[in-house]
DNA sequence: TGTACATCAGTGAACGCGCGTTCACTGATGTAC
DNA sequence: TGTACATCAGTGAACGCGCGTTCACTGATGTAC
């Protein structure tokens, strides 16, 4: 027996879920619709304030739960690079596949990200700008552990994320083969701007 | 004595430019409406027909005006290098400059490119694809002359342009104080990229 | 040059539609005693 | 445990609104002779 509360949550859940569920290619949050969304799960229009008080909060619930995902991204791949090592492929493979299993969660955080809501752009900004602290951290990490000095660490996990990003982008829609090419380019650019910042950091040592 | 022909490229005209006004941050193409443009451009809705069947045929006619900037654009660029040399800062100051001067052409074309609307992203693309792949011929060039070869000079130029471009964005509605950071920030990652591709080259040079 | 007719950019009334939001309600669940 | 009352998630009718699109029209510009 479900207590009211219980059946509230359920409701709650329903109604982000057919919201994630109406995003695709050509949808965007903004096309939603409030009406639509209630349809969709199942409740008269009506009662949808019972649980957000405009569809725009409902959706930045969404992309809270989009910077969850992005943790839990970020922890596995630290835990598959320890495991197999190849920082930069182990990475973008770990992130292409939560792509794959979050489609639309990540649809709405990549769409919104450079979106038209200043609310929105503003949380997923704030997530994403989590995610690049954490990168630069690992980032400068590595590079004492290989005693491979890098330049600027954080402009690199900044220039790193745009192309991740971007890509992850594409490849949502791409088929199987472009994705894999996807990847392959992913990688040498990501390989390209490691070793770029490493060689700078040489020069300028040398400089010193 | 205007012509009918010449009057009607005018009211032409005053549409695109009432639909460009309306563009802001927090308004992309997607939520204009007919009516609204109409009303901007100081004539009545039904007539919005005689000059386009649907409000997207305007707007990938804008995207057509921004694939114009984007030649410019590149034109002054490669004139200003001759001249300045020091092409990764010259090309940034040149792209800051033209984003300042038709922002609101810009942010159609940024936003779009990821957007919505299928006609849109592919009309888009091809324009940046069309810059890529003159970037690409620029690369390869420089690269000769200076006799410092590069990797993949395809995909230097698509990661370049994919930072540019997302760095284009947010420069559009920071402060100048931001502005200068990003372009600042901007070159850095353009010159990693590039140095690290020509590290990739070198290295694969030996090898062989 | 003048006249009769054709073209066509721009119009205003009218339509049906889906939207967000309000309101007073219902009835099952929860609580106090 | 049983009873009386409170809470509150979900409802259905109703509203006014701006939208895209149609239609038959007007009247200035253009053209043929």
């Amino acid at each position: 027996m479900a207590t009211r509360a219980e059946q509230k949550l359920k409701t709650r859940r329903a109604l982000m879920d057919a919201a994630l569920a109406q995003l695709s290619a050509d949808r965007g949050f903004g096309s939603l619709s409030l009406r639509e969304v209630a349809r969709e799960a199942g409740i008269a229009p009506t009662s949808f304030y019972r649980h957000f008080s405009e569809l725009d909060e409902l959706g930045l619930a969404l992309v809270d739960e989009g910077g969850v995902a992005l943790r839990q991204l970020m922890r596995q791949a630290r835990k598959r690079i320890v495991r197999d090592g190849s920082a930069i492929s182990t990475s973008v493979d770990t992130f292409m596949e939560y792509l794959g299993n979050n489609a639309n969660l990540f649809r709405l955080m990549l769409r919104e990200r450079t979106g038209v809501s200043k609310p929105f752009r503003t949380a997923v900004r704030a997530e994403i700008e989590h995610f690049v602290t954490e990168l630069a951290a690992d980032l400068r990490r590595f590079a004492e552990e290989q005693n491979k000095p890098i330049s600027d660490a954080r402009t690199v996990a900044e220039a790193m994320v745009t192309l991740v990003f971007n890509q992850g982008a594409e490849a949502l829609d791409a088929t199987p083969k472009e994705r894999e090419e996807l990847k392959a380019k992913l990688k040498i650019e990501l390989r390209m701007i490691l070793v770029g910042s490493q060689t700078l950091a040489q020069w300028q040592q040398g400089r010193e």
